[in-house]
DNA sequence: CTCCGTTTTTAGCGTGGTCTAAAAAAGGTA
DNA sequence: TACCTTTTTTAGACCACGCTAAAAACGGAG
């Protein structure tokens, strides 16, 4: 039976692998700030309820039931943040907390009709790729780390590599927010920083590790004209 | 440290004490569906954390903690519902179940946010009153059971004695919706069954354990002219 | 006051999940 | 190959919360 704590282990084995490819023991232990042994003895767990594919001291491996699962928590998880965001106004970085709630919440039913209410999102809030009911991933999207542009690109931000509350807030301070549009004005070698242009016209410098985490969409010409 | 369980309890002990007055043990275990023992031993973990104040054998009473938790879960429980019918398109009896689920999320910011995002809802979809973020009770109405209106009343439903699934069905069944608006034309006193006059003109006839769980206004004059 | 049915508590167990500490396995390096 | 560090598993405990069965207390009727 689905429990909220299966539920987490089955949507991070999901993240890890989609993250790194294989899933060890120890990259589960980090993500969900537990112990080894907690790791060890839930994934009997799963494994016996067929949800993951596990034999001792190798790689975990979700199976096609667990993968269902792991996908409709991770799409609950998501629409929930669209929730939080758009409905009830709060900020990007104070939406995960309830959602990692929420996402235990409901069946299909509920769900779907979350879906339609909110309009059929296809990003959370941090521009992930929210999965359909059918359990497709809808990321088409051809993003790169703000880190890789080059001096005179207009980028727009769609995303971010680590939607952990700390990083979140970092980019509020510096009014930062999903959409937004920079232009690229300096590029320094030394630090890996740059120089960014605002659409306001104001410049800010952007750290090497900032720019790491921005997932941007370089602008195409017709879409400067929009 | 609060858990869902405990919530639970706190909700149901506030919930008997305002139907009934006393809240026993028994109280308990027919409202939670749960055995004696388990009553018990929750009390002792309610008693702990100062929440309840319980001798043994004696009955059971909140303490303002204890109160105040209970209210605000309550609040959440009925806010949910609202949200769950009005933005959703639930109805009312399909609603409960996850309002079960809903009402241990969120801190007090998100359920205000959801209170103003839903216009601030004095009343749940079963017509009972939302405590405000206060924990006052909104209920000033002066509310009837239809088994004792009369012939000649028009009376409008605004809210039912038990929200269980199977009576909000039933009512469903019969197209009865909270705020519906119905003429009483005959009585009969052998089985206390009623004759109702429905706005579109059709007449129909309730069952005495149905008007008995039906919460009816009786209508001013002025407010028929509306 | 004594009985007896009801209510409540106690005792003991089961399940799901966490943890620490220690043992075992894995795997890279000398 | 042998060693050493890291990873994983095992062993054993703990906590929250449910249950059954039996004991104890309560409270009303005779
Ligand atoms: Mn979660
Ligand atoms: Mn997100
Ligand atoms: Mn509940
Ligand atoms: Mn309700």
């Amino acid at each position: 039976m689905q429990t909220i704590s299966r539920e987490d282990y089955l949507k991070a084995i999901l993240k890890i692998e989609e993250e790194s490819g294989s899933v060890s023991n120890q990259a589960l232990v980090e993500k969900l700030n537990t112990r080894p042994a907690s790791v060890t003895n839930m994934l009997r767990t799963l494994s016996d309820a067929g949800w993951v594919q596990h034999e001792a001291y190798k790689a975990v491996h979700l199976t096609a039931s667990g993968k269902s699962i792991a996908l409709s928590t991770l799409r609950r998880h998501r629409l929930w943040e669209v929730f939080l965001v758009e409905k009830l106004d709060f900020s990007w970085d104070e939406v995960h907390q309830w959602a990692e709630d929420l996402e235990h919440v409901g069946d299909e039913e509920l769900t779907n009709r979350l879906d339609a209410f909110l309009g059929h999102p296809a990003f959370d809030p941090h521009g992930d790729p929210i999965p359909t009911a059918q359990g497709q991933w809808s990321d088409g999207r051809n993003l790169l780390p703000a880190s890789l542009t080059v001096v005179g690109d207009r980028i727009q931000l769609k995303g971010v590599v680590d939607s952990g509350e700390e990083f979140l807030q970092h980019l509020n301070s510096l009014d930062i927010k999903l959409g937004l549009i920079l232009e690229v004005l300096q590029a320094l070698d030394f630090d890996g920083s740059k120089t960014v242009k605002w659409p306001d016209g104001r410049e800010t410098s952007l750290s090497k590790q900032t720019l790491q985490n921005m997932l941007v969409e370089r602008l195409e010409f017709q879409e400067r004209e929009q």
